[in-house]
DNA sequence: CCAACTGTATAGTGTTTATAAACAGTATAC
DNA sequence: GTATACTGTTTATAAACACTATACAGTTGG
């Protein structure tokens, strides 16, 4: 992995470790930074890098092959999946909404101006539809 | 609390009971659905409606208060109490920003469609600068 | 084969989550 | 004032989770 694809664990926040880099890991998949064929680095190699034990990257690498995104398999290095879009969902696209409308709210509620959040809406906006 | 005001628990979410809840109340606080002054129901109440222990409720309340939404004491109903927007911060600024690339990745990964996203995007900004 | 790499399995530890039950403050009717 | 019915709090417990330690097992390349 490069310096895009650079994970930051911070230890002392709310959401464990294990999700921060689930998390960090399956955006850089959907953004194709990690392509398909790609080669993921070892679960030590990774864990030493980030200061945690190697099972908990272990871990964070098999949510990710649950989820159809990686090839792990024992002895060899973990690998991106080609991976094709999911069928559509309507209990995913209600979740997203409420989980949105409740990120925005925290934001807010932690200083984040009403300004800051639509540049952010409006920038990854575009990035959607080019 | 009235229908607009209504919680949804879903108890098989990755996410705690008790923080389904806070973000849920935080969100309506934001909005202003739960003005300053307005009561809360009862932990016992609530803790009912939603099936959960009235210990999960209160604790929820905690948090809220702790972070100055809610004044609670002992043997009266927790209130919303006025509260003006706290100071910029910076930290709280880029934790959005990459929390909110992450749920869009997560909801991507999901089945959600990039027009989907889009609107919902879409539509928030305009709540936001009217 | 062997050395150095890969991920896996199991067990142990501390933390978090949710519940239970006893406790304690407040409000109101009488 | 005091009984009663409401409020939230505290302490204890059990179960689930997150993280680590260590021994194991498959793969690769000399």
């Amino acid at each position: 992995m490069s310096d895009d694809t650079q994970i930051r664990i911070d230890l002392d926040a709310t959401t464990p470790v294990n999700r921060q880099i689930v998390d960090q890991i399956r955006t850089f998949l959907v953004e194709g930074v990690l392509p398909a064929g790609a080669d993921l680095p070892s679960v030590r190699r990774l864990a030493t890098d980030l200061g945690v034990h190697f099972a908990t990257v272990a871990d964070a690498y098999r949510t990710l092959a649950e989820e159809g995104w990686l090839e792990i398999s024992h002895g060899r290095s973990a690998r991106v999946l080609p991976r094709r879009a999911p069928a559509p969902d309507r209990e995913a696209d209600s979740l997203f909404r409420r989980r949105l409308r409740q990120l925005i709210a925290e934001a807010r509620s932690q200083g984040v101006s009403a300004r800051k959040i639509a540049n952010e809406l409006d920038s990854l906006l575009k990035g959607l539809t080019p």
